[in-house]
DNA sequence: AAAAAGCTTTGATATGAATCAGAAAGCGAT
DNA sequence: ATCGCTTTCTGATTCATATCAAAGCTTTTT
């Protein structure tokens, strides 16, 4: 296939196409009509695929497009004072990366490609334009931009109150119910992630992430082959992570 | 002065006031023409102060209104499987809290008066339909939820990588920000929270807060009398935090 | 004004996770 | 296959911060 077979492939003959995209009931076009998904096909580029280790956007550069992520993941991260890597997130397909970017009109943070990896570039002056025609559009930006604000503060919860155990426990099981919304196993999953950058993401040293990990197999709660991760004991991770199942012992003082 | 009087001075009377608010050039109204800030300033509701303590918001609750705090201070926390309360954000005059109930219609989060506060409720339905009519509006809505986004992302770095010193030092230079940012002294301010409150929203013990004020006082980096702060020497505190404010220009290694 | 209840500080001790060190396992390139 | 390079794992040791304990201070209540 040659380059500029491959040109057309990703930037013209794919456009058009959010309502054949699995992904549309869980991204933007999620309760739009059709002739409005069409209208915000008309905005969305379809990116050629980054390869692994490829930057989406640097922290500093100027905004302008946040993307929904089509294939792979990709990680955002700041560059502390001292030089080294702070992860702030990981995307998932159908998930939206860029809206801090929104504020400033720069990048606070950079995104690197995890593993191939496809996204749709949406140009937020198009979207912002095309938001003031359709309701429904605006209240699902408003929804989940309202709804990165409430992830990122459990996400400081974690940070700020767990144990490493907990930490481990509620990343798998955040990563399950992910898997899971997007029609995928959620006790079944492979980590596009090394174990240096899930210690980086939850505070945690790489080895402390393995020493967990290690021992959540041995307790026969999750099996593990290198990156492929399965849920065995899902009661006992939940209890890990604190889920409000047993609300009952709780004493309300 | 009687309860009806109350009632009256500020659900009425005080209606129509975005334009003389002290805090306008930071709010919402921040880039609105005049006409668009009576818009806005119709749609608003001063309610009565709030007593420390008392709840402006409940997790749980049904979302209905984002709040613009007027005066006084606000906490948002929530309560953990363990019934412990975790602290996401402390909220200052001009700052918005609510966002976060969006999504999901329901306030994720519960919001206290950490002494008595004021507050401008903005029902979000109204806001909502009104950004579509005021392009600026929905703009300086949407840079509002972003620079929450990104905020909180500092704020997960924060507990993910720095040490007590430097949690404690970001802190209080953020207060000082903040404070500056109203035309207050950025040196010389009052804590409204406990150390308790620093503790728990920081990831640190009480004791932990404590010793590390009352070091920060003995290398006269701060004065501290109680609840007063004086910020004696910025370059140390700064140079602690690891001076974030041009770290996104630096970013590049 | 006295008593009670809450904060804040300080010291002593315990501990969970970081760090250091090295072996083993993957993986990509030749 | 084989050589380097990175990632993962495991053990030993250290250290920053939590926890425990108790004494001053403040603020609120009576």
């Amino acid at each position: 296939m040659s380059a500029t077979h491959t040109q057309t492939r990703f930037n013209s003959t794919l456009t058009s196409q959010c309502q054949n995209c699995s992904l549309s009931a869980l991204c933007l076009p999620l309760a739009l009509a059709d002739e409005d998904i069409n209208k915000l096909d008309q905005i969305i580029e379809r990116k050629k695929p980054l390869k692994k280790g490829e930057f989406l956007f640097r922290q500093g550069e100027t905004f302008d497009s946040v993307f929904a992520v089509r294939s792979g993941t990709l990680k955002t991260f700041n560059i502390t004072s001292l030089g080294e890597e702070q992860i702030t997130g990981f995307y998932c397909p159908s998930e939206l990366v860029g809206l801090s970017g929104i504020d400033e009109n720069i990048y606070p943070v950079s995104a690197k490609a995890l593993e191939t990896t496809t996204v749709c570039e949406i140009p937020f002056s198009h979207l912002e334009e095309l938001s003031s025609h359709i309701p429904s559009l605006k209240r699902q930006l408003f929804k989940v931009m309202s709804r990165k604000i409430s992830d990122d503060q459990q996400m400081m919860v974690l940070l700020g109150k767990k144990n490493a155990d907990e930490k481990v426990a509620s990343f798998l099981l955040n990563l399950s119910n992910r898997f899971k919304k997007r029609g995928y196993s959620a006790s079944s999953f492979r980590l596009s992630m090394s174990r240096g950058e899930i210690g980086n993401y939850l505070g945690l040293a790489v080895e402390t992430v393995s020493r967990v990990i290690t021992r959540f197999q041995k307790n026969e709660l999750i099996h593990v082959d290198g990156k492929e991760i399965e849920i065995i004991n899902f009661p006992e991770i939940q209890k890990l992570v604190g889920v409000a199942s047993d609300c009952g012992k709780i004493a309300h003082i």
